[in-house]
DNA sequence: AATATTTATGAAAACGCTTACATTATTTTT
DNA sequence: AAAAATAATGTAAGCGTTTTCATAAATATT
């Protein structure tokens, strides 16, 4: 099985000392081209792969990175995660998943048991991982004094940290600027308790009203608490609100399934998308291509996102200096739920 | 930092040696209770974490999973690492993700990669890993030597290769059948080609009209070879097939993105759903809540199969007898896109 | 109380690599 | 052609655990 053969054995099978193997292993230069050719081929004849953890202990790395994620089934995070590990495959490393769901201690005892693991890096995917609260986020600040962390989404400054993320207040903003702009004055906000950013897309969308200086209505910035998978949990939460007399011209969403539970609720309601009501989805996912009519959405350029990142953990992890914070623009893809 | 402690850090403070630290690690039962908590408490003080590496080459096992997926951005597969990782961890298993894409080659590699890092076992997520031709899964067989290989959702016959799977086959049978009982005959069978499972569902799909005795229009069966992301494309496929002459009552499918194409191909042409065209899709999605009418899917009981997935595996790897094939039945969740 | 048995602990080898340092081979300089 | 400089290779010491085997302590048996 070559599976078991060790250093010692190619070394001895090519006669060279277990050293030079090592170095032709590790692309050191020092390593006559005619004794690399014959170790290589001794490898190559046997598909000899050296022991990760035997490596691992001599370099002290292994060439592994952490993954937190809070649900690698939220369609979303899922993404980040797939363009994350693809990215850092394409740089040899590998990607241990952890994911940690929502709760804050179990983020916390997570990302202990990476750094045991001693990855190279810890990346935190999605604005659920800073914590607002006092001294909420020393736990990244502490992981990031002994490795680089990254975080997808989410921003928060600290040494040893860096930020990609997108500008989702700005991308909001701009959604309910248009929305206003075009006349319609009730806009309701629909967010998701679970991710920070819809509390930054929040303040986008009050920073809209104020900039186009309207009043603001408080009743017309709603959360709903339920799942990612619950769209008629968010059909009947928009409908509880419409039977309570709430009324809006539009919904500007968090999350692209908010969205297509409200566009639900119209169909049940017989509103007409967008005559009557306008909805703009969050992550331009394929649920916007599932519902009809099909749905406006934010898309808040997650691939770019997922490989600059990376770009920038290669960069930190072989020494180069690295910017801490890179922001994408979300872009409006406009579909047939607004008018804008 | 606690985490350049090592063992004989801890063992000098705790006044024993390095083995006895060890066996209090590892929960051997050679301890006297005092000692142990002496230890244990050290060990607290200090937050000491063994070393992962050291503790792999010595163990040879870092208690750590391969999971194998084609593209963990599919909303499917995405929730099949999600529950295979959360039951890992739950049972102390890590778990290494691989996205390894469809091209054969490359799965080929990325098992050989995680072969050579001493994970413990492997999972291969989705029957894509099953190779359709003469030898084509030697390479399942070969890994099979070394570690426990897991199937999920897939079927081959070799040692130490256990296999959990939803009888896909019964379950497009069943559903074909509902159908032409109910009095339509001409029944669209569209599937993609990216999965082993399609062929099996479709064998489903042919053995209803064997069983209804009822003759099969080749025609009637369709493969979309897109994206699983492209649902613009199933339309237009279908829309394509409409428009050559061909005409049908339902449509079965293999995946749920299918159906969703199938419902927006019914709206664009005012083909009344499920009055003049039934769609089934597979799945169970949260894609069947957001078309309209609300998509009538397979439950394939993804969440159960990766509990036992999971369940069988501990069980190997403690040296416990498993069965090496467990299959699960799926279940029509009926919704508005068929009146069956 | 002396001996046999069991239980708890320690010393040291092993795990398979990397790498600093020592040595040998090769090339360049004189 | 000898000396100096450089390049290639080898030797051996880590890296931080686990674990076997030997030994010491505690308990049971006579």
């Amino acid at each position: 099985m070559s599976n078991q053969m060790t250093i010692y054995d190619i070394s001895k099978k090519a006669g060279v000392s277990i050293a030079t193997v090592s170095r032709v292993l590790n692309g050191s230069s020092n390593v006559k081209p005619k004794t690399r050719k014959k170790v290589m081929d001794i490898i190559d004849q046997y598909g000899y792969k050296p022991n990760a953890f035997a490596r691992g202990l001599g370099l002290n790395s292994m060439k592994t990175i952490g993954i937190l994620c809070a649900d690698s089934s939220d369609l979303y995070l899922a993404k980040a995660v797939y363009f994350i590990e693809r990215n850092l495959r394409e740089n040899e490393y590998n990607s241990v998943l952890c994911c940690t769901g929502y709760d804050v201690e179990n983020k916390k005892e997570s990302l202990k048991l990476l750094l045991s693991q001693h990855v190279d890096s810890v990346v935190m995917v999605g604005s659920n991982f800073i914590i607002n609260e006092d001294g909420g986020n020393d736990y990244i600040k502490e992981a990031a004094e002994t490795i680089p962390v990254m975080l997808l989404n989410a921003d928060y400054d600290a040494p040893n940290v860096y930020c990609t993320l997108c500008d989702d207040f700005k991308a909001t903003q701009d959604a309910t600027e248009s929305l206003l702009k075009s006349g319609i004055d009730d806009i309701l906000y629909l967010y998701n308790s679970k991710s920070y950013s819809g509390q930054k897309k929040l303040a986008g969308y009050q920073n809209a009203y104020m900039t186009m200086d309207k009043e603001i209505n408080k009743d017309l910035q709603q959360c709903f608490s339920g799942s990612h998978e619950d769209i008629e949990g968010v059909t009947s939460f928009i409908q509880k609100l419409w039977d309570d007399g709430l009324r809006f011209k539009a919904i500007v969403t968090s999350e692209d399934f908010l969205g297509v539970g409200a566009i639900k609720f119209a169909q049940n309601n017989n509103i007409s998308v967008p005559k009557d009501l306008q909805i703009v989805g969050y992550n331009d996912s394929i649920l916007t291509l599932c519902c009809e009519p099909a749905m406006t959405s934010v898309n808040n350029r997650l691939e770019d996102m997922c490989i600059q990142l990376v770009k920038t953990l290669i960069g930190t992890l072989t020494g180069s200096e690295m910017p801490q914070k890179i922001i994408f623009s979300g872009e409006l893809v406009k579909r047939d739920s607004t008018s804008i």
